[in-house]
This record gives C-alpha cells, sequence and structure tokens, in this order.
DNA sequence: TTGAAAGCGCTAACAT
DNA sequence: ATGTTAGCGCTTTCAA
C-alpha cells in the first residue's frame, strides 16, 4: 500500500526550477526570476518566453528557496490565548484572511491560556523566521524574552508593557460607557460588574471604566475571563441580588455563564436582572435571552495589526503606535432597549 | 521613531551561523552540523566544544537554510472550514499542541465555510512545503487539484473522495445510535432530526444514521450546519410539534439554534420536547438548558491525524487509512437522564 | 572521526 | 536589457 504517497514524494523531489524554465526559454536564469518577480525590466519577447515557459513546464517558485536569500518569508505569527474561545478563532481568521489575500501566511500559536509563555512562543514563531509576530497576550506580565524577539511585534485587544509597543485594540473605556449609559436609559441604576482580575490590560481597563461610570461603591466581582467563572460569580450575586438590577460582565463567556446560573436559580432574564456581555462572539446571539454586548470590530482590529505589522517590516513610521478602534453597542434581550 | 524595530532587523541580519560557532569551537562547519544534529558520531570533546561554543554566540538554527537543503520543513498544514465554530478551533488547537510537542509547527487555511476551495487551500500550503495537509473539508466535492498535492493528506472528522484517502474520524454511526437509544430510554419515542445537506460525509452519516435508527418515517429538516438553519428549521418544526416529544440535531450548533426560538416560543425544554446535539463544543455547556450531546474526542482526533501524517511523511505503511474513534453520551439538560 | 566541497533554489551585485 | 557569479545557511557526499 502506500504508493501513492510515495510516488507523491518522488515527483515532488523534482519539481521545476528556475534553470528548468530558463533552458525551456531559452533566457538565463537571472531572467526567468526577473519576469517573476517583476523586479527589473525586461524585453516583452523575454517576458512572455519565460511566462509561456514556466507554464508549459509547470513551475512554482519556492518560497523556502526564495526566503533564504531575501531574509523574508512573507509570514507573521498569531499567538492567542485560547483558540476555543470563539473571539480569537474570530480574530485568528480575521487575520489570515487579510495575509492571505497579499500572498503571505500565518502560523499560529496558542497559549492555552497559561500566562508567562508569550516570550517563549514568540522566539520559537521567530525561530521560523516569520517577519511579524502578531500577539494577544494572557496577561500582562511581561517576560523578558519579549524585547529580544528580533521582529516587529503587534499587540492585539490586550497588551503587555514592552518598549516602544505597537497595539491595535478596540476601545475598552467607551465600550463599558456605552453598557452603562444603555442600562442606565432603560432604567438600570444598580450596576454589579464581574470581570476578571486585573492581570491583563482589557481586565484592568474594563474594571477601571466600570467604576468610572457606575461608580465606586458598586459591587464587584473578580475571577477570570471564562464561563466558569461566570458561573461561580453568579451563585456569589445570588445572595446579594436584592441590591442590584444589572450585571455587566467583563465579557460574553462570563455573561453566558452567569446567565446560565441565574435562569436554572429562577431568575428572569432581563425582568429581574439586566445582563451584558463584551466581545460579541457567536454565541452571544445564540442564548435565551440572547446577550446584549460590545461588539469588537474583529476584521479591523486583525486587517490593522496586519498592516501596521507589514509597516514596521518596510521600516517605515507608523502613524499610531496605539489604535484604538470603536466599539459598537448590540441591543438584545438580556438588557433590551426602549425600557 | 521606530529604532527598535530597525535596530533590531539590523541585528536579524547577522545572526550567529554554523560558521560561527565552528570559528569558536574551533572544529569545521560540518562537524558543528553533525553534533547539532546528532547525525553522526562524534568525539566527546568536540560535542563539548560545540555545545559550549553555540551557547556562548546565542546560536540557532536557521530552520529556511535546513529545509531548503533537507526538503522537509517539518511543518504541516490544517484546512478548516471556519474558525469560528469552537470545534474546528479545539481541533486546530490540539493538533498545534501535538506538532509542536514535536517541534513541529501548524499553518493555517480557513476556508470561510465556502465549499470547493480545498484542493487550492491545499495546494497554497504545499507551496510553501508543508510535509503534510491535516484537511477537515467543508464539503463532499472533491476538487480534482487535491489529487495533485503532492504530499500526504490526512483528512478529519469529514472527508472528500480523494484516491488512497486517509481519515480519522469519530464513530458519527455509533454517536447517533448512543442519543436515540438515550432518548428512547427516557420515554422519548417520537423523534425528529435537523440535520444538514448531506453535502459532507458527517451530514450524511448522521442523517443515514438517524434513519435507521429512529425510522424512515420520521420527519427530517435538512439545511446546513449553522445556528442560523437550527433557528429556521425550528420555526418549521413548531408548526407540526403535535407529533414530536425530541429533536436530533446534527451538531451543536444547529441544536443551540433549535433550543432558543423552541424557548422564545413559549415551549419547555426538555419538558416538551427535548433537544440533543453533537460535537460538545464548550457552549453545549453553557446554554439553558445545557446541551445532551456526543462528545468528539477531539485531542485524540488531532494527535491520531498529526501521527498519521508522520507515519506517511516517513514513508511507512498505515495501520488504518480509516481510523475511528468511540464517541462518548453527554447527558444534561435538554435531554435529561433518569426518566 | 573529521574536513573540504558541492549544492538545495533562489536573488542581487556586478558586469556587459 | 541580459548574463555571470556569488552566496543566503545548512546538510551531505566523498576523501582523508
Amino acid at each position: 500500500m502506500n504508493e501513492r504517497n510515495t510516488e507523491r514524494r518522488m515527483t515532488a523531489d523534482r519539481l521545476p526550477t528556475v534553470v528548468d524554465v530558463a533552458r525551456e526559454a531559452g533566457v538565463s536564469k537571472t531572467t526567468v526570476s526577473r519576469v517573476l518577480s517583476r523586479a527589473r525590466p525586461v524585453t516583452p519577447e523575454s517576458a512572455a518566453a519565460v511566462l509561456s515557459a514556466a507554464e508549459r513546464v509547470g513551475y512554482r517558485v519556492n518560497p523556502i528557496a526564495q526566503s533564504l536569500r531575501t531574509r523574508s518569508t512573507r509570514s507573521m505569527g498569531l499567538i492567542v490565548p485560547n483558540l476555543t474561545n470563539p473571539f480569537f478563532g474570530a480574530v485568528a481568521q480575521a487575520a489570515a484572511a487579510s495575509l492571505t489575500q497579499q500572498g503571505w501566511h500565518l502560523l499560529m500559536a496558542d497559549l492555552d491560556d497559561r500566562p508567562g509563555r508569550e516570550a517563549e512562543q514568540a522566539e520559537w514563531l521567530r525561530s521560523y523566521r516569520v517577519d511579524a509576530v502578531l500577539m494577544i497576550p494572557v496577561s500582562l506580565q511581561a517576560p523578558d524574552g519579549l524585547s529580544r524577539v528580533t521582529c516587529p511585534l503587534v499587540q492585539i485587544d490586550r497588551w503587555v508593557p514592552v518598549p516602544d509597543s505597537v497595539i491595535v485594540r478596540t476601545d475598552d473605556h467607551e465600550g463599558v460607557r456605552l453598557l452603562v449609559d444603555h442600562l442606565r436609559a432603560t432604567g438600570r441604576h444598580r450596576l454589579a460588574f464581574i470581570g476578571a482580575d486585573p492581570t491583563s490590560s482589557s481586565a484592568r481597563l474594563r474594571l477601571d471604566s466600570f467604576r468610572e461610570y457606575a461608580g465606586m461603591g458598586r459591587p464587584v466581582l473578580l475571577g477570570d475571563y471564562s464561563a466558569q467563572w461566570g458561573r461561580r460569580a453568579a451563585e456569589v450575586l445570588l445572595e446579594t441580588v436584592g441590591d442590584t438590577d444589572a450585571v455587566v460582565c467583563a465579557n460574553d463567556l462570563i455573561a453566558l455563564g452567569v446567565i446560565q446560573v441565574l435562569i436554572e436559580n429562577g431568575l428572569r432574564v432581563p425582568a429581574d436582572l439586566a445582563v451584558t456581555g463584551f466581545d460579541d462572539i457567536v454565541f452571544a446571539e445564540l442564548s435565551h435571552p440572547a446577550l446584549t454586548t460590545i461588539r469588537q470590530p474583529v476584521a479591523q482590529l486583525a486587517s490593522a495589526a496586519v498592516e501596521a505589522a507589514m509597516t514596521l517590516i518596510r521600516g517605515e513610521d507608523l502613524e499610531h503606535r496605539d489604535l484604538v478602534l470603536p466599539p459598537e453597542l448590540v441591543v438584545r434581550g438580556s438588557a433590551p432597549g426602549g425600557s
């Protein structure tokens, strides 16, 4: 058995090269290279000859050789906290789309939600000579190694304090304001916050913003960004629910966990308690009631990060080292509009 | 500005090479290579000298040069239908973990749920000289191009009919049997099926299995694997609900959409209608009621696929060209146990 | 056991 | 505008 795969590899060993094309076209391999990468002027005749020869022999450029020579792999690495969270999945999808569109590709590294592995993964990606690293860090801990990564680094959504860092993110501060204003406008004034320990920049920002807009006196429960935590926090909240008519959650996962426990305990959402999330993952729309949340502009986030990295790779200046994109309030059943 | 990034790239241009290590250690670069890749016997003295020299100059092998020479990139490509579906995200995460553990890496390609792009993406990955392609296809359409991909191809979960194909999957047939048996055991006998058009192998298999176990006469609604479709199908189902006491859905996304619409329409799940899913994505546990579903052994699926690919890459035979892993019934509130 | 030399496939100086 | 040559950093004959 397995003849096919063996055969495959044998043919793969003898893929046509620039030399084959050159011979077929009756020119030098340099000319072939120049035509194919349109790096330098060439007579229409040579160009045509090369193109048709390449077609005839079935030539495909070898990006490995190209990379060795040019010192560019035309690839970026993306470090995400956890691909099981659809928000990060969506960012990965969008980044891959942006890159593919320009003939680049994406290497993935998943941190599995373990903090402190950012530098290790970045160095690992760098050892594969990615031209840039895009990163959504897990926590605020900035491992020293990160400043040793010898290529542009662009952080998305959250950031760790590295020197001269470049970051593309959603305006979390404004997002929280939109949520609080919406809740107030619909008659909810006794807010509580269920968030994540401020070990990541976004957790810190969302917490601080909540305190700023809702007041320092409001109850705050801090854990992590998981639905699991949302469940536990909701159980705690249930004991003090008398003083609360709305729960602002730091992300959708938490909110979904909260809603589940509230309903299990016979409370009505939103009648007894409104709940809001953050991110607008696919499942925000799928819970019952559906989740009122802040939509992060995922596609723009990813393409802006890719563009920033491309700019840095070219050695050019960046207009914004901290690019902040606007959030969007999405009103659904868990904290409805009107009143 | 941007001095740091410029500086970074300058230093990057002069990373130490085997020659630097050789000079430092007082041996030839051949010996360095042999020590570092432990390809051939070497005296302990040379070995020690090389190792410490490598350490001193901060040597890191250049995988690009290595790849050009050895014709192996130590990487695999993974093609997924849509990273926004946490099931595929989980597979990607697990595959990345398996590979990383062996010092390999993963290139991602996302089909964005558009059928027929499998071959194009595979060829694209192959042009980056990945040593194998892992694929979860969108549909059954087998574009010709796929047989032109000159490296081992391992399909996961679903498959298209390519010659000599290798596939690693969960036993969907058994999964459906577990669900139907469970529903029957809890007194549900009037089952309906909401599935996807049999344009993918898993859709076909789950549909056929349902008909086999639940009987040809039971109502069947076919669309795609999305929650959106689940919603629409549930609306249709509502008109004929009198004859139905349980809905078997072909995946969790569909089931979540179904549950949402049922509840919106005042039905009780599971009291009026039990609902089951398939996959056991993270959100199966997060809906209310939580979803009774079939857990796919994602980690095993991914690592088995990686191992199969490694075997083919080595040119060895495969024990199973169709590896079928056992599913697991996970009973939760949407179709509870007991009675 | 070790080294010298060739070469993977490509692009970039440097000629012409 | 084109060709010649060198060389990216590594592994692998081939000889010693």
